[in-house]
DNA sequence: ATAAATCGGTGTGTTAGCGCACATATAAAC
DNA sequence: GTTTATATGTGCGCTAACACACCGATTTAT
């Protein structure tokens, strides 16, 4: 189906499997759409199924009784949802949100079970995978805790730029707030400031990056750790 | 070497396996004391041994190039220094640092590697606790973010109480500045607080925890959280 | 075409934690 | 017993982000 792959994408996790893990994996999936604002798990329910998306993206956000969510981490088409299946975990940690429209491989978790047994190339490819949440998770950690929102924000819109292949993309001040944990005047602001600069532009909802190295600039290392991290344990 | 043992402790995740398992295991390790203040390894090197702590605590840091070091999570008798090595990566993500002396078991990298292959008890033991630091670092994401630091100090407070088996230890209001990423003077003005209501006392370094009830009552749900995520997945 | 909903902007006062500087007090060293 | 190092306390001005409240603009629905 190779028309079928130029229009919904790939995802670069099965990529580096072997073709014959490759066909049969995806012929135990199926191809689901993802529509934003759909949520794919709450936090603590049972697993049933793992998702490598081809174009969409997945938002794992955690939340603590009596505060907001909190973003952490964005699945795309590099990524895969459920990492806790890789630890034979069969609970989801966090809440998914889909936050941009588009496709995903879905694979339930019993197929996912027994090729990490009898595949393992794609065993490799998720424990490697999983290592590299596991950074974003300790990164974030440190970025959200010490780096101010303005940067925080750059690194977002980085983040979403990548995963969406695109500089243009949809996302409203209110689901920002509600990734980074702050107030949505925040983000008005901090988006504002970047906007003045001329590095993005947006309206009611659509956000244009229109200068990607100055962005680069006005957000913290972080960003840059991650891909770095990324092509250091997922490199083809 | 009972009466030995009695001395230096257990390490929780080794008593979770069976008999023949933990005597091999034994077999390969090292009995060695960790002294305060002693680095154990540095963010991004090459992992040499495991650590299954007895008596002491470690404390896994990372830094951002500008910002000081955040506590990412607390080892002690109920864990493992090196999670990477579950999932067959040996550079070590953050920084591990002695907070209080004790003992561990010393591991090469190679004898834990051949044990995940030859000890199906042991891997799902290591499993289950990297998913469990996992859920650590997702909790203390959204604490450090929007728990105030006075909560943030006493869950610390409750964690090395847990890790120590003792409500008296040995810390300054320094080193729990570093772990919060917090001024000295922060963790003063909170430490302090919890002193004048008569929940701790302390001196120079030295901690008691006069009242643990109402210490869990100013912390806040993220102790718990963690509790009982571990004795979900590491029960006996 | 009007109403309703969504999205973004502004303004005021508050606060947790910061940076910096300096002051004690206890313990260890000589 | 005096010195030195370590550990803790205090004070002052600053700022990022908060809470709350309201306004304007654009899109969508009827």
């Amino acid at each position: 189906m190779p028309n079928t792959r130029a229009i919904i994408g790939e995802n670069r996790l099965l990529q580096l499997l072997p073709h014959q893990d490759v066909d049969h994996v995806l012929s135990q999936c199926d191809l689901v759409e993802l529509s934003v604002g759909q949520v794919l798990i709450n936090a603590n329910e049972t697993i049933t199924y793992a998702y490598f998306p081809l174009s969409g993206i997945i938002s794992w956000e955690k939340q603590i009784i009596g505060c907001p969510y909190l973003l952490l981490s964005l699945v795309g088409y590099e990524g895969m949802l459920s990492i806790e299946l890789t630890l034979n975990v069969n609970h989801a940690s966090c809440r998914a949100v889909v936050q941009k429209a588009g496709f995903a491989w879905r694979l339930p978790v019993k197929k996912l079970e027994y090729f990490m047994l009898n595949s393992p190339a794609l065993l490799e490819v998720l424990k490697n995978y999983t290592f590299v949440v596991i950074s974003q998770l300790i990164q974030n950690n440190v970025c959200n805790h010490f780096h101010l929102l303005e940067c925080r924000l750059a690194r977002t819109f980085l983040m979403l730029q990548f995963r969406a292949k695109s500089s243009e993309f949809t996302i409203t001040h209110e689901s920002l707030a509600l990734m980074l944990g702050v107030r949505r005047v925040g983000i008005t602001k901090a988006a504002n400031a970047l906007q003045n600069l001329n590095i993005i532009r947006y309206s009611r909802g659509h956000v244009s990056v229109l200068n990607q190295p100055k962005l680069l600039l006005r957000s913290c290392v972080c960003y840059k750790s991650d891909i770095e991290i990324y092509e250091k344990y997922l490199a083809k």
